[in-house]
DNA sequence: TTCTCATTTCGTTAAATGGCGAAATAACAC
DNA sequence: GTGTTATTTCGCCATTTAACGAAATGAGAA
């Protein structure tokens, strides 16, 4: 039941929120929750081991996405649901809105000096 | 996010599940969970906040069972997932056979002296 | 009324969980 | 090689949570 006990944490559920507009890697997520990293990417794992979420590394960054079409049937399901049961809410509006600034920003500004991307 | 809250807990998917078969009496669940009578009732007091299940007081007993048919769509939308989710995991298949045991014990047995029905 | 008993509420304890910062890892820049 | 940096892992602390038993509640039985 390691799916439910996933969806259990609120900040967990708007990750998978927020990854509904396409990949986000670690640092944007970051800037998005204003947590330590260190936390993020403790959620993070938690929702891969659940199987919610699918990683790709790309030069210094990991990407997290929602799982491609394909994804187990159970994970379907789970998002379908979750995002009929919560997606309408203000904190998921409200990050959606500021997720759009943050992927504004030049890489640069986020990731710091060396991202040339 | 209450609704993913109740879910957290694994005795309380299985409550859940075990009302599938219809109404069932606090001493019932119980006896089909071996925990103490004020863990169940916790349990199932915060699956009703959440709306996930409705109660009816009869006699000395109290009844709880999933929502009628025209529950809150979130509610019914849930109660289809968690299904779908956990609904053929060994355990919940071994909860519906015990509970075919208890149900055929006379209520005498589970309710002590008093209970005529 | 008084007693019985199913259920709930309350208070306590042990375990799980979420947060952080520091150190470890991994990969690029030099 | 050395240094930089994004991410993860680890250890610690504060909070939450699940469990229990004892006491309170509420409704029938006597």
């Amino acid at each position: 039941m390691n799916l439910t006990k996933a969806l259990a944490d609120e900040n967990r559920v708007r990750m998978l929120m927020a990854l509904r507009g396409g990949e986000l890697c670690v640092c944007q997520i970051t800037k998005l929750f204003g947590l330590a990293p260190s936390t993020i990417s403790k959620h993070l794992s938690i929702l891969f081991q659940a199987g919610l979420i699918e990683s790709r590394k790309s030069d210094r960054w990991v990407y997290y996405r929602l799982p491609d079409g394909a994804g187990a049937r159970p994970v379907r399901l789970t998002l379908e649901w979750i995002t009929v049961s919560v997606g309408k809410e203000e904190q998921i509006l409200q990050d959606k809105k500021q997720l759009k600034q943050i992927l504004k920003l030049n890489p640069l500004e986020l990731c710091k000096p060396q991202c040339k991307k």
